[in-house]
This record gives C-alpha cells, sequence and structure tokens, in this order.
DNA sequence: ACAACTGTCACGTGACGAATTACAATATGA
DNA sequence: TCATATTGTAATTCGTCACGTGACAGTTGT
C-alpha cells in the first residue's frame, strides 16, 4: 500500500512512557524515583511520563538515550508517531480543507 | 563510525523554515500570504517560519505534508533534528552527568 | 509503631505556537 | 502622480505544556 494511504490505526501508537513502564524499568531493575535521580529531574516528572501524561521532550530524549545507551531518535520517534496521530485525528476535518498542490 | 558516537557539527541542521524559504516557495511560486491562505493559518505563523522563529509543530507537519504530498515525517525528522542539535549544545554540561547504564 | 519510601495532587514558572492588530515600506494601477 | 493594495514584521494576548517544589496519604520494612 503507498505510503500516501496508509491505513488509519484505532489503537494510538505506543507512548514512551508505556516502553519505560513496561520495558525499560523492569529489565534495569529501576523505579520512579532512582530512574528521577538517574537522570537529574523530579519524581513528579517521571511519575507524569509514565503515566502518559506528559510527552518525551528534546532533552529528556537526550538524557534518556545517554542513560539506556540508546539513541534521542528512539525516543523521539515514538513520541512524533504518537503526536502525528494524536494531532491527524484531532485536526482531521481542519486537514482535509487543504489542497495539495502541484509544482509549476 | 558508530553512533554512539557521531562527530558534532558545528553548523545547525537546516532549518524546516530554511528549506519552505529556499526550495518550496520559489519550486510553487508561493509568497509568505499565499502560503498562509493555502494552509489556513496566519501570515505570522509563516513569517515566523521562514525566519526560523519558530519550530513546525505536529499540527503544521500534517498541513505542510498534505499541501506539498509529502510525509509529515519529512517536516518533522528535519524539526528534531535541529531540535536535538540545540538541546545537546546547550544542556551539554547537564547531560554529561549522567551515568550510562547496564541491564541485568 | 515509626521512619522511610512511593504515588499523586496542587500550585507556580517559563517557554512557545498561534491569532489579532497595527504600522511602515514597497508595489501596483488608474 | 496619487491612491489603493500588498508585504514584512513588531507588539500583545491567549492557551498549552514541561518542569520543579511542597504536601499528603498509603505502604513497607525494621
Amino acid at each position: 500500500m503507498p505510503i500516501a494511504n496508509t491505513p488509519k490505526r484505532t489503537i494510538p501508537p505506543t507512548h514512551p512512557g508505556e516502553m519505560l513502564r513496561e520495558d525499560f524499568l523492569p529489565d534495569y531493575a529501576l523505579t520512579t524515583t532512582s530512574l528521577a535521580a538517574a537522570l537529574g529531574v523530579s519524581r513528579q516528572t517521571i511519575n507524569e511520563l509514565l503515566r502518559e501524561r506528559r510527552a518525551v521532550s528534546p532533552v529528556m530524549a537526550l538524557k534518556l538515550a545517554r542513560l539506556f545507551k540508546n539513541s534521542p531518535e528512539f525516543w523521539m520517534n515514538a513520541q512524533r508517531t504518537r503526536d502525528l496521530w494524536e494531532s491527524e485525528r484531532q485536526y482531521r476535518e481542519e486537514l482535509s480543507q487543504i489542497e495539495p498542490l502541484s509544482a509549476i
């Protein structure tokens, strides 16, 4: 299927908080508090991330990547996919009114 | 060279506004005003985007992608690369204090 | 039982995307 | 030439959001 017509998913793409909660915390034996300390942020910040009430900011992506030795793009991609999915559904009407252009 | 040690660039990654200004506007014969109208946003929004004073939001990425028939990821990637570059240099000190972990 | 830890709420701050209004400078046309 | 329209941009306001701090109730371990 062409990229331009990817089927719309009904289930939201995985939130970075879910990855942390389900995979990283168990694998590294971390708690909310210990992760916050390791990253140098407040408990609140991690708590809201784990509950998916907050997005991964660029700085947070850099911190997570450094701590878990993966790339900031890993975290940013997950967040971006989620953001796009939400915006697309929230602004579906408004977006549909934009007329695709053709180069001259 | 391993991903973990990508050399730091001294020139900032291309801002989405530069792409619009240098490539898309000329190719599609658009002005600030006509682009704003085509996207259904204010002239100000486009003006500040072109001057690189503002970032491409998820909704804006969706609008641009629809108008120019490319993917929202195209715009988001450019923005993300720029964001990460800026955050990395701005928080270099803070980030360097995070100790990479090893899974148990 | 008591001290320490944990999850979560309430509040304040700063940053930022976006719209509206305004205005000066430039371009266009009668 | 003069009037009208268009353009670039500054200022103001609003809503949202990441983040820190402080507080508090519930749980756990000694």
